[in-house]
DNA sequence: GTCTCTCTTTACCAACCGGTCAACGCAGCC
DNA sequence: GGCTGCGTTGACCGGTTGGTAAAGAGAGAC
């Protein structure tokens, strides 16, 4: 089946708010990428605001299950899911980097990051896929608590730990345009997952 | 003495980069708060872009002296010195949410992600930022080091695991709108500093 | 055939953007 | 007094932005 306009739109979107940023990305060019007219995204959409809602949502969705669900439901348990995770994120910076010759970084962050101050919903929308993902990481920390691979603790906030470290060695490989300063920030996930 | 047309607008467009990013403040706006008509703006700065590069400049100048050779001067060495600066990224946060009821996160990280994708210089500047302080807080390690605090260990990496931990707080404390959030993570920042 | 409803098209708008320009004020210098 | 040059002013420009409105296309129901 061909996708609908209205799944156009948003597959389109979601393309744009990593490679192009929010506030860099024009309602015209989501268009043009999708093959509509303008009136056709307003009549799905009543703003650019609620089309941003939807697409950080659909990319989460796909995430969520593509990696974090594929991640959890095979392959060795505990701390090995946590060095998947960075697999799959210096593989995508490396995708970036081919496809568009620039680190692009976090696509979640940097949507947070650019709309924290100027709109509520989607910073909060952004807020909800990080507590999601935090909620991975703490359950895969269970388990390594479990296999006896790291001493109990916090699970919780050692998974926001390992996330915040994340999105800064995103950050920083994004600003440095290198994907090596992620990988080797990256390397020291294990450390961050078992500090009490 | 009274500051020059020229500073008050890079002391502006520095405080605008901060509160309300590089691409939602207009050079109309700098000149606003700088008490400047645009002609003037034109007169000292050749484009908007310049001008941010100045300002970030600015700025790390500023944060250079007044903080992080300020933790360099006094106080115990070591690891300490990393708490001092934590202190003072919570101290910065706080104050943000006081004044603007938002926790607007890293004035050189903010930067550097939304124009990571669009203006090289900007993003450069930004990086030169980064790698200076990672060369502070790697010169804190080695004291460290001396002091018998923490292993031997690349310093130089350390550092960048850090700064990556710190960026990444600030970015999920932003995202969160939640101070607490950079707080609870920086807790574990002589974890990463003490890794191999 | 025609009514209806969803979707699409096209032309349009006011607001704003970064940037330009020619004129002007005015201090210092001769 | 006049000349010079830095700094200032305010009007202006073309281009772009998010968003609107009204007319039409097309399929299904009757």
């Amino acid at each position: 089946m061909t996708p609908t306009t209205r799944d156009r739109l948003i597959q389109a979107a979601s393309e744009l708010l990593w490679e192009r940023s929010y506030f860099a990305t024009g309602v015209e060019e989501v268009c043009a990428r999708a093959g509509a007219r303008k009136g056709s995204f307003y009549h799905f959409f009543p703003s650019k605001t609620e089309l941003a809602i939807t697409a950080i949502r659909a990319r989460w969705d796909y995430v969520r299950g593509h990696v974090f669900d594929a991640i959890s439901a095979s392959g060795p348990a505990g701390l090995d899911r946590l060095r998947r995770l960075t697999d799959f994120l210096a593989a995508e910076q490396d995708r970036s980097v081919q496809f568009f010759h620039l680190v692009l970084g976090s696509p979640f962050g940097n949507v947070g990051q650019e709309t924290g101050h100027q709109d509520e919903r989607i910073r909060t929308t952004v807020n909800e896929v990080f507590d999601s993902q935090i909620g991975y990481i703490a359950r895969w920390l269970e388990e390594a608590v479990e296999r006896g691979e790291i001493l109990e603790g916090d699970n919780q906030q050692r998974a926001r730990n390992v996330l915040a470290l994340l999105e800064g060695a995103l950050l920083m490989a994004k600003v440095g345009d290198n994907v090596d300063l992620f990988v080797s920030v990256a390397a020291s996930v294990p450390v961050v997952a078992s500090a009490l």
